[in-house]
DNA sequence: ATATACTTATATCGAATCGATATATTGGAG
DNA sequence: CTCCAATATATCGATTCGATATAAGTATAT
């Protein structure tokens, strides 16, 4: 997961540990740790995937090797967008994915998300409903959770509605 | 974390551990994995806060022990909601909270969300005006991010709203 | 009746990730 | 010219995840 991040993010430019955790936390969804970032590059280095070359001061400007590319290349191409960070890192680089096979990832995406609106309703009608006490800030929280997962189809309805007309139109 | 949670959980009625992870993940921002599961239960077991009765067939109904509940007040009080997942299950026994602390908690969250819009608006910003192409897929996803998080403050201001007419009116 | 498949339920393993901490260096403010 | 914040790399232990195994109960189909 991380791995395929920073080889994501390696392949359009060289860049240091502290910059790949900025650039990954500028993407909004994954504000990766340091425990988990070095250890991530030492491994990706001594596989062979990048290779770091000094850069200034303290500073290691890591670069994707070629085969690194070609990994990055697998592992975009294995499917399996099962959590929510694997989506978004895979949308990242959709960009790198053949035209005519994006829409179908932004297309299994909505579907797991219609599912877990339905879930995420009936745990909410079900604590109206209850014969307990329904806690208020319990209440909230589930609301709080149907609510976004609706602006989160929302939001997919644009992009899909604008790879469409990318691929017909343009 | 999570045994605060089961704590907390165990507090208002015994359950055996698969009942847990439902209502935890009822509450919509955390499915438990039973690898964190099962292991905290036989952890919160050993300590002594929380004790076994057998159930039905297989399942082992948990409750808590008085020193579990005295753990869970000392938890519930610590501060620090430092990530989403904690202000959430804090939130979820916000009830056990006395009334006169519980709009810092709330009004503490939305700082942190305020600080955490401004970072994703100037990552947004920052990517559109960047010299690179800016792809049209990571500018949605940071677009995702500056929305949820607006999202997420106008429902914390409704539940702050919700907790001033509470405190204040009855 | 009986095979088939799904849900419930507990359990364990290794790997990934986190959060805290340590330690320098650099750049700017007072 | 000193102090403080931001930059930058690194490591540690603990937590959490994801996959997998197992098995009992329940429903459905043949």
């Amino acid at each position: 997961m991380l791995d395929f991040a920073i080889l994501g993010l390696l392949r359009e430019q060289p860049r240091h540990g502290y910059e790949l955790k900025r650039a990954l936390g500028d993407l909004g969804f994954w504000q990766v740790s340091f425990g988990s970032l070095y250890p991530a590059l030492r491994r990706l280095e001594k596989q062979g995937f990048i290779e770091a070359a000094r850069g200034e001061g303290r500073r290691k400007a890591y670069r994707v090797t070629e085969p690194g590319r070609l990994r990055f290349g697998e592992m975009l191409a294995e499917s399996g967008d099962d959590s929510d960070r694997d989506f978004q890192l895979r949308l990242a680089f959709l960009g790198y994915v053949e035209p005519e096979s994006r829409l179908a990832v932004l297309e299994d995406r909505r579907t797991a998300l219609q599912d877990r609106l339905h879930g995420a309703r009936r745990s909410f009608r079900g604590a109206r409903s209850s014969t307990r006490n329904p806690d208020r800030y319990r209440m909230a929280l589930m609301e709080r959770s149907v609510r976004s997962t609706e602006a989160d189809i929302a939001w997919l309805d644009e992009l899909i509605a604008g790879e469409r007309s990318a691929t017909t139109g343009a």
